[in-house]
DNA sequence: GGGGAATATTCCTGTAAAGGAATATTTGGA
DNA sequence: TCCAAATATTCCTTTACAGGAATATTCCCC
C-alpha cells in the first residue's frame, strides 16, 4: 500500500489564486523582471505590484535579487515541482473513465455491510 | 515560437485553496463519499460540508450522484488534468538550476540598450 | 400521506485580504 | 550631503467568504 501522499502547501495555492499574482507568475515565466516592468506590463500601480510580489516572495514562489536600486523578481522552481508532485498523486483520478460512476457506486453498495 | 501557454482556471485554484476543501479532495481521492461521511471524517458540521461541496461542485472539481436520500460526491478528472497541463508548461522553470540567477541578470543587462 | 434521515439553503457575524493614496526607505550619482 | 529614481510600507475602506445556528427540502419507508 505505502499510501503516503504528498500534501500540497495551501499557501502556495492561495498565493496563486489571485488574478494579478497569477498574471505576474505568467509574466515571470520568461525570465526575471523588475517591479516597474511588472507594474507597467500589467497596468498595476507600483505599490500593488510590490505588495503582490511580497506575497509571492513570502510564499517562496518568487526570488529577489537586488541590482542597484532595482529589484529583479524571478520564479523559483520548488513550488512548481511540489505542485507537479501533488497533481501526479492524483494520477488514478486523472486516468479515470468518465462514465463508470455507477459501477463505482455499485461496488460501494456491496461493501456496505460493515 | 508557438508560445501558446495553457492558462489555469483561477476558480479551480481558489476552490482548492481552502483547508477544509483541500481535505475533502484528499478524502475523495480514494473514491466517492456521502456528505455525512465527509462531515464525520473531517469533524465538520453537515451544513459546512454541504457548502464546501457546493463550491467544489460549482467549480467542476466534484461530481454528484444521488442515491436514495444520500448524495455521493466524487472527484472529476478534468481539473486535475488541467492543473497538470498548466504545471507542465513551467517545465523550463522547474528544471532550472538554482545558482545561475546572476548569469541570467548578466544576460539581461546586455540587452538593456533598446 | 406522515415521519424521520440525509442534505441543502438562508441569515447573520466576523475577519482576512485587495485596492487607493500617501509616505517612508534605499541607492547611486553629482 | 542632497536629489531623484525605484521600491517598500502604512493606513484606510470595502468586499468576499467562512463558520454558526436555524430552517427548508428531498426522499424513502411504514
Amino acid at each position: 500500500m505505502s499510501g503516503m501522499n504528498p500534501d500540497m502547501d495551501m499557501a502556495t495555492l492561495s498565493a496563486l489564486a489571485e488574478p494579478n499574482r497569477m498574471k505576474i507568475v505568467e509574466l515571470l515565466r520568461d525570465g526575471p523582471l523588475t517591479v516597474g516592468e511588472i507594474a507597467d506590463q500589467l497596468g498595476l500601480r507600483q505599490p500593488q505590484a510590490s505588495k503582490h510580489l511580497k506575497v509571492l516572495s513570502d510564499n517562496g514562489i518568487v526570488d529577489v535579487k537586488a541590482e542597484a536600486n532595482r529589484r529583479f523578481y524571478k520564479l523559483r522552481p520548488e513550488p512548481f515541482r511540489a505542485l507537479d508532485t501533488w497533481v501526479k498523486s492524483f494520477q488514478r483520478v486523472m486516468e479515470e473513465r468518465f462514465d463508470n460512476l455507477e459501477d463505482y457506486l455499485r461496488e460501494l453498495q456491496d461493501k456496505e455491510n460493515d
